[in-house]
DNA sequence: GGTTGTATTGCAAGTTCTTGCAATTATTCT
DNA sequence: AGAATAATTGCAAGAACTTGCAATACAACC
């Protein structure tokens, strides 16, 4: 797992700089456990220091996201959830219908990112795929 | 390919009615060669019937969706486009750092359909993904 | 430690998309 | 064809996210 000064180490060294705001973002990231939402780290952060704006959230989801520091999930019904890099990989079935989520593992991927790589010489993040269609239950329907 | 008929058959077989609205989106769909986005389509609408609310575009859209009749495809940079069901299909390699965008064949993917289908009885949508990740370019910088 | 240059922030206005609700209209049944 | 009924629409307000810009503050250099 990469540590939070790792992370800024990175920031730091790419010209960025390590503010009040993005290691308070960046610790809420960190610290939840589960997809956490744009308004959910923006409810954190005001905790601890309320003058954030809520732009700067955003904006700094954006950065760490080109930098791959953390992926943004897309969960389905127009939501979107972040996770840090560091930690656990699973794709998401979407039932575009019943709008149920099924969790699989990184690894059944793994194949797909091999021939990207060698095909297109692109590096794809494959860790947290949203992938769309139809459940088993809402197949038969 | 399927028809305009073919569509309005099913959305009538549903128990959805056909509404001139609802033909005219349908129609500026299946037109465009590219991935019309919501506003594209709007544009179109209002050219022949200028009183159509925009919600009522976004409606049609997600409705068109739900019935696995039309596409959205994420773009990246905030961008979504939309594709009739009936026309080729291919995916995107979209680079996370310079947002090029490299078109693949819906082949590469067939494997990962089979996949999924056995494993969770899960019918995967692998027809215009949107695969995020670094691109040949970026990766050496 | 003070000064300087530039990235970052807060604010407010702007986009894009969504939603509740009353009015409208497509469809069904006689 | 006309009446009944329920889906759909337009409208207006709202939610989610973005952006331009002036003020602020991090970091580098003396």
């Amino acid at each position: 797992m990469e540590s939070l000064k790792d992370i800024t180490g990175r920031l730091s060294r790419q010209g960025y700089r390590i503010t009040p705001q993005r290691m308070i973002i960046l610790e809420s990231i960190e610290n939840s456990d589960t997809h956490i939402t744009a308004e959910d780290i923006y409810a954190e952060v005001i905790k601890k220091y309320p003058r954030v704006n809520i732009s700067t959230v955003y904006r700094t989801l954006e950065l760490l996201k080109q930098l791959g520091l953390i992926y943004e999930i897309d969960l389905g019904e127009g939501k979107v959830g972040y996770h840090p890099e560091g930690k656990g990989h699973h794709h998401h079935l979407i039932c575009r219908k019943c709008h149920s989520i099924i969790d699989i593992n990184e690894s059944v991927l793994f194949s797909v990112k091999a021939v990207l790589l060698q095909a297109f010489n692109f590096d794809a993040d494959l860790k947290h795929l949203a992938l769309f269609g139809l459940c088993e239950k809402c197949r038969k329907e």
